[in-house]
DNA sequence: CAATTCGGGATCTGC
DNA sequence: TCCCGAATTG
């Protein structure tokens, strides 16, 4: 029956049957704290006869609240009734249940920068253009330190008084509106609770155990729901358990607070402490170079982690000219290996900005790699599908003003920025439709706004308020991570796909779009068809239609990502953000060069943290690792001359191995590709050299020992290779499969 | 109101 | 380099 204990280490065990006091496990990566967790779960449910309906697991990608769940399940059948999800959407789901109490409706939807920056400029009508978004971003920022417009503390976001007063602004337009952005979904329950003691008596008496992943990356409001959510001030009794690695603390830019970590103990009184330092996941080598790197970080609780998997092979620094020998280096490696039968789908490439990923496209593309880019898809970003969503969300809640004056006028039915203001100001925080009909306009706005208005009771009577029911006998739920039930596909029943496809053809939207794809060639209208398929499994209602919208707003990586995706061949190209709680085979780090990775005029505490993401990346892989930089990049459409990235300076020498040119700095005394004095006049032969040490896509490391020119004048070079072999290349056609190899 | 043109600015990272 | 917004023109 416990079985699955047995596969514990010490630690891990006693992290799973730890009980009656808070506790916090510092995890190292790889050190298998989802394990942990899922295994804690099942062990509550089991031996400790805890209801699992009052178990709440949360996590910060909707990735992870699923793989986390799924293993839950396995071990565990019961664990389908906890209430396993990312922080964002169990405050969505809070907010709809207690919706008049927070003060928002019960169909909001959630704004993005884009809608919130709308907000700002027509709740600030005087502000300059230019400072919108710096507005949204310190407002984004001061609802992640948990602050609203009368708090004492707004400098601690570089807020003054009228900052205070824009902020007081924003929110009033806000919630007229009955919406919410990304802060509210955390902010908004935390208040809610805190002021409402009754709810906070039920939410204590409802979830007896918390547990929440990736700690490290929580900000202070998500530090102050917690609170309020387990009563731990209040002796409710609930137990909490959080689970960090404070080296891998990642997003402080968008108010993660590392000192949540550090302050735990005193916040949860009576915390014990779990160290995780046994790592099942990388080699040695790569936890060697993990740990140079990360140990010139002050300010850190310290721990090292020991691998269980034995020594490996050391990683590899590549040196390149240019970042389309970058791109043909990475796709080179990666086709070698295929042909001896790696599959593609054990790469992944690991870059700092998504802007990186287009040169991988496209090469990868032409090559016919199948590749996969995870996360910012920018679909959702894309005018058409911002249309639809539009018109979608607006259908949901008709308070929605940005929705409004994003589709009221599109296409062209002569309702100008003059004719919106007006509908505006008479309809805030009402019915914008009925706002609409009643309000006098000039003859030709007057006719689009009725056009309009047509269109929207047409598709409002589409939708009923209840999905008309037929019986499923499930005996547990089948609840997803970001909402509900999207079900079985059922040929005879209408679902949401029918409601957007009616909503793209009525509202003029697919005529629109087809004319913009024919004259700018673009794919809007088959973006559009994309997302109406991917609307398939939800049910035609009103709560289904909020839970798709939900399931795109929630998480922004979720289309492209179909369900057999992670089952399909295909290399992963990924931010290094992105890669937080995933690991892979083999992994290349791209952009090792200053001003790209660590981003230019980072310093202090900035540069720990790209440090940091520079930790997680090399923690990423399991047997292979890689790191490319370049001496010339494309950057801000000018060629610069780049230096390498001060972090490869932190990695010990000898404990990687180094191909291609070394930069000058890298030429230390052991360096060996610096031969100026070579008789040699053709740089092929003065390249490939006798003595040079080389490394071959197939044949691996070696070294030569002999070069001529035949008679033909071709260069040949004999290579001992270190595995025994002997082989004669012509290295002008293998410059890219025999490279020069370093210290 | 729409189409065209011109100029400046921007690029992090993401729930 | 490219994209977006403002200004200009029809």
């Amino acid at each position: 029956m416990t079985e699955y204990l047995d596969v514990l280490n010490k630690e891990q065990l006693d992290a799973v049957t730890h009980e009656g006091k808070s506790l916090l496990i510092l995890a190292g990566a790889g050190t298998g704290k989802t394990r942990v967790i899922t295994t804690k779960i099942a062990w509550l449910i089991q031996q400790k006869h805890v209801d699992p309906y009052s178990i709440l697991a949360v996590t910060f990608t909707k990735k992870a609240a699923n793989e986390m769940k799924e293993r839950a399940i396995a071990l565990e059948e019961k664990a389908a009734w906890s209430k396993i999800r990312t922080f964002h959407s169990w405050g969505a789901n809070f907010l709809r249940l207690y919706a008049d109490e927070a003060g928002v409706s019960k169909n909001f939807t959630v704004y993005d920068e884009d809608d919130m920056a709308t907000i700002v400029s027509k709740a600030i009508p005087s502000l300059p253009k230019k400072e919108i978004s710096q507005i949204v971003k310190k407002i984004s920022l001061a609802k992640d330190y948990g602050l609203t417009p009368t708090s004492k503390n707004l400098e601690l976001v570089g807020g003054d008084g009228v900052f205070a007063e824009q902020y007081a602004l924003y929110q009033e337009r806000l919630r007229s509106t009955g919406n919410v952005d990304f802060g509210d979904l955390i902010l908004l329950p935390y208040l809610t609770l805190k002021n409402n003691e009754a709810i906070r008596r039920d939410m204590h008496f409802r979830y007896r155990v918390i547990m929440v992943d990736e700690y490290q990356d929580s900000n202070i409001a998500q530090s102050l729901l917690l609170q309020e959510l387990s009563g731990v001030n209040e002796n409710s009794g609930t137990y909490v358990c959080v689970v960090g690695d404070d080296d891998q603390s990642i997003y402080r830019f968008r108010g993660a607070e590392v000192r949540n970590i550090l302050e735990f103990k005193n916040q949860f009184a009576g915390t014990d402490l779990i160290r995780l330092v046994q790592n099942y996941r990388s080699t040695q080598e790569i936890l060697y170079c993990a740990d140079c790197v990360v140990s010139n970080n002050a300010g850190r609780l310290g721990k090292t982690l020991v691998a269980a998997r034995g020594k490996g092979k050391k990683p590899t620094l590549v040196f390149l000219p240019t970042q389309d020998d970058e791109v043909q280096f990475c796709a080179d490696i990666i086709e070698q290996q295929h042909k001896k039968g790696v599959p593609y789908s054990e790469w992944a490439i690991l870059y700092r900005t998504n802007a990186q990923s287009l040169g991988f496209e496209t090469n990868f593309m032409r090559a016919k790699i199948p590749y996969a880019i995870v996360g910012t898809l920018k679909f959702y970003e894309r005018e058409e599908i911002k249309d639809a969503i539009a018109w979608i969300s607006f259908v949901a809640n008709p308070r929605d003003e940005v929705a409004f004056r994003r589709i009221v006028n599109k296409p062209v039915r002569g309702v100008g920025a003059a004719s919106q203001d007006k509908i505006v100001e008479a309809g805030l925080g009402q019915n914008l439709v009925s706002a609409a009909k009643n309000i006098k306009l000039p003859k030709k706005a007057s006719e689009g706004v009725a056009e309009f208005c047509k269109i929207f009771d047409e598709l409002n009577s589409m939708l009923p308020e209840e999905e008309v029911v037929s019986e499923v006998g499930a005996s547990l739920p089948q609840e997803e991570v970001t909402g509900s039930a999207p079900r079985a596909v059922d040929a005879n029943k209408l679902s949401l796909a029918d409601f957007i496809k009616e909503v793209c053809e009525k509202t003029g939207l697919n005529e629109f779009h087809e004319a913009q794809d024919e004259i700018a060639g673009t794919q809007k209208l088959s973006n559009l068809e994309e997302l109406t398929n991917s609307a398939v499994q939800y049910p035609l209602c009103r709560k289904g239609l909020l839970d798709f919208l939900d399931s795109i707003n929630l998480d922004r990586s979720s289309l492209g990502e179909e369900e057999d995706g992670a089952l399909q061949d295909r290399v992963t190209l990924i931010t290094l953000h992105n890669t937080k709680g995933l690991e892979y085979k083999r992994v290349i780090i791209t952009g090792m060069e200053y001003g790209v990775f660590p981003r230019e005029g980072k310093v202090g505490d900035d540069l720990e943290e790209e440090r940091r993401l520079f930790y997680v990346g090399i923690t990423r892989a399991q047997n292979e690792l890689y790191f490319t930089s370049c001496a010339m990049r494309r950057l801000y459409g000018r060629t610069n001359y780049m230096q390498p990235s001060p972090f490869l300076y932190e990695l010990e020498k000898g404990s990687y191995r180094v191909l291609g040119q070394q930069p000058f700095a890298f030429q230390g005394a052991a360096g060996s590709a610096s031969d100026s004095s070579s008789a040699y006049s053709d740089p092929i032969a003065k390249k490939y050299r006798k003595g040079v040490m080389v490394y071959h896509d197939d044949w691996g490391h070696g070294q030569i020992v002999s070069g001529d020119f035949t008679a033909d004048g071709e260069y040949v070079v004999t290579v001992n290779f270190e595995t025994g072999g002997s082989k004669k290349f012509l290295p002008k056609y293998q410059s890219s499969s025999l490279l020069v190899e370093g210290t």
